[in-house]
RNA sequence: GGGGCGUUAGUUAAGUUGGUUAUAACGCCGGCCUGUCACGCCGGAGGCCACGGGUUCGAGUCCCGUACGCCCCGCCA
């Protein structure tokens, strides 16, 4: 038997013709005379009409198939009439069964081979090939294929040229922390594995190759959420002679065909944009989800004239630098009691001390509120003024540092969001945050160190600030956001030595450690380095985002559990003596 | 490194204030059935209640610890 079609084209045009499929039973229905089976394949699925009419010796054999027994069926096309399925793209037609050929049985499987049927995510990656049968699974590594393809037809039809970088390299300090690979042929030598091709992606641009993209591996050996692992993929590109706007608009443009292609949907080009700062100011995040509203409102001026109105933490608060902001529950009024503590719990996970809260009574009064006794009237009607409060409404405060406010306030917008129902199912909205600071302090260096990486180059108007206020300087850098999810980010790089000499300054490397750790790319950028700036996008939080998928894992063929394992390996496993003698390695294991 | 949630037939779940033989659905096995398509009907098998301690006359249920899975903080230039 030789395959003629698959289990997802056959339709009316068939009908008459014989056929040869093969595929996995995904269904049985054996009604005693005829037995129905639901054929399954990569394309889809095919209702097997097994009778003693079409084919006794098919129809005796038939009666032996289990679930997900791999089969192949010669038969003919037949019109269902007027009973078709209609829940089939093959539902008009069926296959009369003549000759069956049973190419291997299965044992039970753990958990049915369906999409409604669902089994716990460790089970299903434990049984990862069997997971992967789903058609729900087969769709989004098939949307993923597609996106793959995508790219490198726009891409290359932009001038990109397709060019690979090391995964073993060598080690560079800053950013994630890196998997290690013990050199055999250099005892107590290690390579890196490659958490980005960042450094080699500007040495193309230096070799003159203009513009390289490529979708790549990355590691990094850092802890896991549901949008991180420790492999993932990025589609990353580099550019030359070229500004900020132009790699955004490359990068619009890839966006814009990924969605005609995935979803249908034509996007709004140009993509809307925030500032750093106003991103963090209206959504408390720098990967805002602007798919509904329910933004932040500042009250730390209103606070500051009223001299804290009354209400001690606020006093403090601005005494000390912070601010004062609040999120404001439109018919909020409405939570009982036990719902704002919950709410109030759930701020205390994202470090905040309390949640204070004031619901809106008549006249603007606040209720339910230890803020309502010490507050004055002057401050309670300007903070209503200001977040447009009405009666049933519900304020929550923040008060304290910067950071600490517009994280909890922040992360308590997205909660909220989720569970008032605010986001319109199936709806997305990409968004481009630039202007980020180029250095932030590290409590842990108790320096500044740089957001994005030493090569990233500051705003020409901020230039002057390095040395006087670096961390004013706003950079180069942009995140391209969809949905709260950071899925892209990029600069334009620094090429002037003198800036980058600067730079260096603000972030205390001193002559030997650059020559140390970077001297090969500031040779090659001294050799006559074009200005040049790209962008990486992360193609599995992409694809998580546009599929739908609750995690990344989802959208990953073979991931691993938050620990680190693959269930259905055992990865990571041990060496033997004589592996870790070869590598000159000695392992010491943790006390306990 | 820290916080939270979970773990009961093959699977997904229920299991009351601690109380006799631990339920259901799907799956599995056997039988019947020629128009089902989540087929239907009849019958059956299937349990170290994650693991280790403890409290108690008595623990799936309460307490402590461990393992595993998930979510979050830190971390992710």
């Amino acid at each position: 038997m030789r395959r003629t079609h698959s289990c997802g084209e056959l339709n009316h045009s068939h009908v008459g013709e014989e056929v040869v499929l093969f595929g996995w039973v995904h269904q049985r229905r054996d009604h005693g005379g005829a037995i129905f089976v639901d054929l399954r394949d990569r394309e889809g699925i095919t209702q097997i009409v097994f009778d003693k009419a079409h084919g006794a010796d098919a129809h005796a054999a038939a009666q032996d198939l289990r679930l997900e027994y791999v089969i192949g069926v010669r038969g003919k096309v037949a019109s269902r009439g007027a009973n078709v399925n209609p829940k089939l793209p093959t539902g008009a037609i069926e296959v009369h069964a003549e000759e069956l050929h049973v190419f291997n049985s299965a044992r039970t499987t753990p958990f049915v081979i369906r999409d409604e049927v669902e089994a716990s995510e460790e089970l299903r990656l434990r049984y990862r090939y069997l997971d992967l049968r789903r058609p729900a699974m087969q769709r989004i590594f098939h949307t993923r294929h597609r996106i793959n393809q995508v790219t490198r037809n726009y891409l290359s039809s932009r001038g990109f040229w397709e060019l690979e970088t090391p995964f073993l390299v060598r080690f560079t300090p800053g950013g994630a922390r890196n998997f290690l690979v013990p050199s055999r042929l250099h005892p107590g030598s290690f390579y890196a594995l490659a958490e980005s091709p960042q450094l080699f992606k500007q040495l193309y641009m230096v070799s003159g190759f203009d513009r390289y993209f490529q979708i790549v591996k990355c590691f990094r050996d850092e802890d896991f959420r549901l949008d991180r692992q420790p492999e993932f993929t990025q589609i990353d590109l580099e550019m030359s002679f070229v500004t900020r706007e132009q790699v955004m608009e490359v990068m619009e443009g890839l966006l814009a065909r990924i969605f005609e292609e995935v979803l249908g949907q034509k996007l709004q080009l140009p993509l809307p944009r925030l500032t750093y700062d106003e991103a963090m100011a209206r959504y408390g995040s720098d990967k805002p989800d602007i798919r509904f509203g329910l933004e932040l409102c500042d009250v730390t001026e209103a606070v500051k004239e009223a001299a804290g109105g009354g209400v001690p933490v606020f006093a403090e608060a601005v005494a000390a630098g912070g601010i004062v902001k609040l999120l404001r529950l439109p018919g909020g009024g409405g939570m009982s009691r036990s719902e704002l503590d919950k709410l109030e719990d759930v701020a205390k996970s994202f470090g905040a001390r309390g949640l204070a809260r004031a619901k809106i009574g008549p006249d603007g009064s606040w209720t339910q509120s230890p803020l309502a006794k010490n507050v004055e009237p002057g401050l309670r009607a300007r903070i209503n003024e200001l977040a447009g409060a009405q009666e049933g409404d519900v304020l929550l405060f923040q008060v304290g540092p910067a950071k600490q406010v517009n994280g909890v306030l922040g992360q308590l917008r997205v909660q909220l969001g989720r569970k008032l129902g605010l986001i319109p199912e199936g709806s997305h909205a990409p968004l481009w945050v630039h202007d980020f600071p180029l250095f932030e302090y590290s409590e842990e260096h108790q320096a500044l160190v740089a957001a994005h990486h030493p090569f990233t180059s500051p705003r020409p108007e901020d230039v002057p600030l390095l040395s006087t206020d670096p961390a004013r300087v706003r950079s180069n850098a942009y995140d391209l956001v969809l949905d709260g999810f950071e899925v892209a980010g990029g600069s334009i790089r620094i090429h002037d030595a003198e800036i980058q000499e600067k730079v260096f300054q603000v972030l205390g490397i001193g002559e030997k450690e650059r020559q140390e750790k970077f001297g090969f790319l500031l040779d090659a950028l001294s050799y006559g380095a074009p200005p040049h700036g790209g962008i990486a996008v992360g193609l599995d939080r992409l694809v998580m985002v546009l599929v739908g998928a609750d995690s990344i894992r989802d959208v990953i063929p073979f991931p691993k559990t938050q620990r680190g394992t693959d269930l259905m390996t055992g990865a990571p496993g041990d060496a033997t003596p004589a592996q870790l003698e070869d590598l000159h390695i000695r392992v010491v294991l943790p006390e306990g």
